[in-house]
RNA sequence: GCGACCGUAGCUCAGCUGGUUAGAGCGCUGGUUUGUGGUACCAGAGGUCGCGGGUUCAAAACCCGUCGGUCGCCCCA
C-alpha cells in the first residue's frame, strides 16, 4: 500500500458529492453571468512570467514566493497563472480588444499557487472570474457587485456571507494615506508584532488586517482613508454606495479592508464568511484602472472579481446526486443486441439517460440498477425474446409489468412526465409506471 | 518558510498505563432467493499497523529520524 502513486501536494481528486458540488458552482455561475451579459473568455493557463511578475507587484507574496514558475525547453521562463486578471489584461492588449469597446468577460478554471495547503486553500485551486474592462464609471462597479451578490444568492449561501466594502481612493489618495500610515506605525514600531514590523517595510497597508491582538489596538487608532480622499475619489465612492443601495446589494463598510495586489484603485471588496475556518474570503476583487496602462497599453479603467470555487463548494448544500433515468438489464447476448436498438432510440429520441447493467448475477444487476438512481428498469431475457415483450419495473414503487417491446414509447413518455413535474416543482402525484401506462392506454383507446 | 496534531483492511475508525493468532461498521464476493434491487440473515476475501532505525524477553503502542496528511501562522479566492 505504500507504493500507491500519490497526487501532487495541494491538488485534489473529486468524485461523487464533491464533484457535484464543484459542478453546481460552475454551472450556476455560467447561468447567472449570462443574466448580466458577461461573455465567456478563454485564456491560457500559463503565461510569460513577466505578465504576472510585473502586474501583481514584485513585492507581493504571490509573486515573490507563491508562483509556479519554470523554464520550458527553449529556456523561456513561464508561470502557471496564479489568478485571471493579469492574463485577461494581457489578452486584451495582445489581441487589440479595445475595438470591442467596453467588455464584460467571465472565465472559469484552475489557478496555481505554491503554498502550504490548508482548509480552503490548495496549490491547484479553481476560480470563477468576472471583469468589466474599459468602463470608468462606478455604475460598472455596481453591476459587477450585483452579479457577485446574485451568484451568492443563487448558490443559497447568502445567509452566511456578507459583503465588506472599502475604497482605496485614486493614486493621490492612496499614496497620501499610505504615507500617513507609515508615519503612524513607524511611531509605534516597537509595539507592533514581529510580522507587522516586516510589513511596515514591505506593504504597510497589510498591517490593517493583522490578526495579532496587540496590533489591533494600534490599528483602531490608525489614520483612515476617508481623511485622505480627494474630492473625485470621495465622489466615486459615494456614487458606488448609493448605486449599491439602489440595486439592493447589502454592504458593510470596512475601512481596514485592503487588497494584497498592487494594481487595485478605488473600490475594494470581499464577500466573507465565518463558516470556512481561516479562509473566509469567498469572492473578492476591486477596481484596477492602472493595470493595463502599466502593462504597456492605453489608459484603460477596469473592475473585476474572482471567487474560489472550492470555497463556495464547501459552503453550499449538497446537490442532488447524479443518476440515470432508466436501467437496461439484458439476461443474455440476444437480449443485449435487441435492447441496444431500444436503448439508442430512447437516448437519442427521448433524451432518456440509460445505463446498461449486464455484469454479475441478476441480484447484482438489480442492486447496481437501483444504485444508479434509475426510476425504471427494462429487463429482457429469453422468455421476453420469444414474444417480443419486456419487463418494465418501477424501481421506486417495486411494481413490474410485462409489455410489448413496441411500447417503448410509454417508457420515454413516463420519464418525460416525471422530468416535467420535477422541473416545474409541480408536486402532482405521478402514479407508478404500470398504473400510468394503463391510464394512458385507456385514453388512447378512446 | 514556521508551528500544532495525525498516519491501523478499499473507506471511516477502535485497539486502555507495551504482553500470545490485530478488531468493528461500511463497501466488496458468494449464499438464503437456478431471472429481480432498495429491508433482513449467513459465510468469505481483504492488513509489510506510512517508512527506517532504536529501547525491550516482548512494540501497532515508547524514543529518534524520515515521508505523507490535516489544521493554523504568513498570504490569499
Amino acid at each position: 500500500m505504500s507504493n500507491k502513486p500519490s497526487a501532487i501536494r495541494g491538488t485534489n481528486d473529486f468524485i461523487a458529492e464533491e464533484a457535484a458540488r464543484f459542478d453546481h458552482v460552475v454551472d450556476t455561475f455560467a447561468r447567472v453571468r449570462r443574466l448580466y451579459g458577461f461573455r465567456s473568455v478563454h485564456i491560457p493557463v500559463f503565461e510569460h512570467t513577466g505578465v504576472f511578475a510585473r502586474s501583481l507587484g514584485e513585492t507581493t507574496d504571490v509573486v515573490s514566493k507563491e508562483m509556479y514558475t519554470f523554464e520550458d525547453r527553449s529556456g523561456d521562463s513561464v508561470t502557471l497563472r496564479p489568478e485571471f486578471t493579469a492574463g485577461i489584461s494581457r489578452a486584451y492588449l495582445s489581441n487589440g480588444w479595445q475595438q470591442h469597446g467596453v467588455m464584460k468577460l467571465a472565465a472559469t478554471g484552475p489557478c496555481f499557487r505554491y503554498e502550504r495547503p490548508q482548509k480552503g486553500r490548495f496549490r491547484q485551486f479553481h476560480q470563477l472570474d468576472a471583469e468589466i474592462i474599459g468602463s470608468a464609471g462606478p455604475d460598472s462597479d455596481v453591476e459587477l457587485l450585483a452579479l457577485g451578490q446574485h451568484l451568492i444568492e443563487e448558490l443559497g449561501v447568502a445567509g452566511n456571507v456578507t459583503l465588506q466594502l472599502n475604497t482605496l481612493g485614486d493614486p493621490e489618495s492612496r499614496s497620501a494615506w499610505q504615507a500617513a500610515l507609515l508615519a503612524y506605525f513607524n511611531g509605534h514600531r516597537d509595539s507592533l508584532g514581529e510580522d507587522s514590523q516586516r510589513r511596515l517595510d514591505a506593504n504597510p497597508l497589510r498591517i490593517l488586517d493583522s490578526k495579532n491582538e496587540g496590533d489591533r489596538a494600534l490599528v483602531a487608532d490608525a489614520p483612515v482613508i476617508d481623511d485622505f480622499l480627494t474630492a473625485e475619489a470621495a465622489a466615486f465612492f459615494a456614487a458606488l454606495t448609493s448605486g449599491l443601495d439602489a440595486a439592493g446589494v447589502a454592504w458593510t463598510r470596512n475601512p481596514r479592508l485592503v487588497r494584497g495586489l498592487d494594481y487595485y484603485r478605488h473600490t475594494a471588496f470581499e464577500f466573507v464568511t465565518d463558516a470556512l475556518g481561516a479562509q473566509g474570503t469567498v469572492l473578492a476583487g476591486g477596481r484596477y484602472d492602472g493595470l493595463i496602462e502599466a502593462m504597456g497599453g492605453p489608459h484603460t479603467p477596469a473592475v473585476g472579481w474572482a471567487a474560489g470555487i472550492e470555497r463556495l463548494a464547501m459552503l453550499i448544500d449538497a446537490p442532488a446526486p447524479e443518476g440515470v433515468d432508466l436501467a437496461f438489464i439484458p439476461m443474455d447476448d440476444a437480449a443485449s443486441a435487441r435492447g441496444a436498438r431500444l436503448v439508442a432510440a430512447l437516448r437519442k429520441g427521448g433524451g432518456v439517460a440509460v445505463e446498461t447493467f449486464a455484469a454479475g448475477n441478476m441480484k447484482k444487476r438489480m442492486t447496481r440498477a437501483s444504485a444508479s438512481g434509475a426510476r425504471l428498469a427494462i429487463i429482457i431475457g429469453a422468455d421476453e425474446m420469444r414474444d417480443d415483450t419486456m419487463q418494465v419495473k418501477d424501481l421506486v414503487a417495486g411494481e413490474q409489468v410485462r409489455i410489448p417491446q413496441a411500447e417503448a414509447g410509454f417508457v420515454g413518455g413516463y420519464l418525460a412526465e416525471l422530468r416535467l413535474v420535477a422541473l416545474t416543482g409541480h408536486d402532482g402525484d405521478v402514479p407508478d409506471f404500470p398504473a400510468w401506462r394503463t391510464r394512458n392506454l385507456g385514453g388512447q383507446a378512446r
